[in-house]
RNA sequence: GGCCUCAUAGUUCAAGGGAUAGAAUAGAAGUUUCCUAAACUUUAGAUCCAGGUUCGAGUCCUGGUGAGGCCA
């Protein structure tokens, strides 16, 4: 009981109240606490958390910003349900895509370095692209001189150099490691912005330069146990007929890695890392199904106890009434930009209300931004991860309605309430002498408080932020209509009042925990 | 071709096999001498099709149709 700060007892509800804002009650009789392994922390076990995972040669986009919120929220939730949480990220900053970066940087670059107006993962994304403009002209020129389309694809010289520069990489050659150990920097940098704006972070970082080479060990292990077999060719095979899958490779007949060496080495370094781990969770795209499923198939098959509790965090794409956002097209939605988007649109919105005359600027920059990128999380985060999301950038993002806005809103009344309550209303005050004569909205209000608990064990049991979203709309209409209907600090009766006052801050603290949980900001005044 | 996922008001989302399928938004109509109207109240509007399981199906099963994805 070490997380719970203080407890009391009011007609048959014994409440714990956890250190964050977190409370159980337990209705009607005082029940054995160890039933809530949340409470005290009886599973141990540690689990790992995988989300963002980008690629370093282009910046991270919108599709990022639900695969991070996904995941940081879906963290938190498991924390806030009494697990212990590691959040990581694996970065795929090796291969052919950041050699062409590094190769366009080199011919077109002309020194060029990240400045205040241009990220340095904004840098180096714009090389990609110079690479696939002067990719396609190469090819454009060679078909123009009569050569097969197919054929001019492989053998355009920028593509050859390319690969040429990818082979000195993995030889160690100095020149190319230099170039590339600066250009990753300048994308950490920019991508630790964005990190910071968006609001998640992480625990540890794996860099796919130093895993590419992990699972290699573990596979020729599994080749004698007789889990994998070996082909003619010498590549190795896992058969996953039996459980209605395919044949999946896992080392190609040269003895290098696949994407599948390298998962199960990577899952097997982090229990190696992190002792205490149970178990995992993939935030990833579901166009990556079939692989987890595989991945998971073959860590049970070769007998890791932990492979039990692995989960892929499969959601859907975001996708544009264009169809499939792709980088390469310029059809993709700028997680830098959109967030600046959001932030205007919230100052737009703000002045025309005008309620902030007491605000400085930089204080009304913040509330700008929070109330942005909380409308941005929560129209995220609402939805089934499952679901894919069609967004629309002319359509812009609610405010009003089932929005983030009007949940931090409601949440900002009930804070200027409590500053106005200019009287003592901290003392309990024994329910059983008004309970019979409760208004229908003030037992409508304790209800809906009491399910947060088992809400937070709901959606850490299914991967779910959006059952937190919709938990606290529900919540949040419940109170505006009480507020609507009922007079708080007007109220004669004064245990009625504090009552009133009570209530309403117990749903700001829900309201607050609630929104913490999905890396949503809550105001004091909007 | 094989496999996976999704399909609910005009639109965006809810709904643990259980009562009359909830919201929001767009539409129509109202509420501000009173705790913040980014709010509240009223109104109209939906389960892709055909079978099946069940006392009971938006939810489970089979077959279609449509959208997206993975593998070859």
């Amino acid at each position: 009981l070490a997380e719970v700060s203080h407890f009391n007892v009011v007609k048959g509800f014994l409440n714990l109240v956890i250190n964050d804002g977190f409370y159980l009650n337990f209705f009607n009789e005082i029940m054995d606490v160890s039933d809530y392994g949340f409470a005290i922390g009886v599973d141990k076990s540690a689990i790992m958390v995988e989300y963002s995972s980008p690629n370093t040669n282009k910046p991270l986009h919108l599709g990022h910003i639900r695969n991070n919120l996904l995941g940081y929220s879906v963290a938190e939730i498991l924390k806030a349900s009494g697990k212990k949480v590691y959040k990581t990220q694996i970065i795929n900053d090796r291969g052919i895509h950041i050699c062409k970066s590094m190769l366009a940087y080199e011919r077109f670059g002309h020194g060029e370095a990240p400045s205040e107006s241009l990220k340095g993962d904004k840098l180096v994304g714009n090389y990609y692209v110079a690479f696939d403009k002067a990719y396609k002209e190469e090819i454009a020129l060679m078909v123009s001189k009569g050569a097969a389309q197919k054929e001019a694809e492989k053998t355009a010289p920028i593509l050859l150099e390319a690969q040429e520069m990818l082979r000195k990489w993995e030889a160690g050659d100095k020149e190319v490691v230099a170039l590339w150990k600066k250009m990753n920097a300048w994308v950490y940098d920019g991508f630790e912005v964005t990190y910071k704006n968006l609001g998640v972070d992480f625990d540890k970082f794996y860099y796919e330069s130093d895993t590419y080479l992990l699972g290699k060990d573990v596979v020729a292990d599994g080749l004698k146990k007789g889990v994998f077999y070996k082909k003619e060719d010498g590549s190795v095979w896992i058969d996953l007929t039996d459980e209605g899958l395919d044949e999946k490779i896992v080392l190609r007949a040269d003895g290098t890695a696949v994407y599948m060496t390298q998962d199960i080495g990577t899952a097997i370094q982090r229990v190696t890392d992190y002792p205490d781990i149970g178990g995992m969770v993939y935030t990833v795209g579901n166009e990556q199904d079939y692989h987890f499923k595989v991945l998971f198939l073959i860590l049970k098959k070769l007998g890791f106890a932990w492979a039990e509790s692995l989960y892929h965090l499969s959601y859907g794409m975001v996708d544009l009434p264009s169809g499939k956002m792709k980088s390469r097209e310029g059809t993709v939605v700028d997680a830098d930009d959109l967030m600046v988007d959001m932030t205007r649109t919230a100052e737009k919105i703000s002045k025309e209300l005008g309620k902030l005359e007491e605000y400085t600027e930089s204080e009304k920059q913040q509330l700008y931004r929070m109330i942005g990128l909380g409308a941005l999380k929560y129209y995220i985060l609402k939805v089934d991860p499952k679901k894919r999301i069609l967004f629309d950038p002319d359509e812009s993002v609610d405010f009003q309605g089932n929005t983030g806005p009007f949940i931090q809103y409601t949440y900002a009344r009930i804070q200027s309430i409590l500053r106005k309550a200019d009287f003592d209303h901290s003392k309990a005050i024994g329910l059983h002498t008004i309970d019979e004569s409760l208004h229908p909205k003030e037992k409508e209000l304790l209800k809906q408080i009491q399910l947060f608990p088992e809400t937070v064990q709901l959606a850490a049991e299914n991967y779910s932020p959006a059952l937190i979203a919709n938990y606290t709309y529900d919540l949040v209409k419940e109170f505006n209509s009480f507020y609507q209907q009922v007079s708080i600090l007007g109220e004669s009766n004064e245990e009625r009042k504090v009552l009133r006052v009570q209530l309403s801050k117990k749903v700001g603290e829900v309201i607050r925990s609630a929104f913490k949980l999905l890396g949503i900001e809550v105001p004091e005044r909007m």
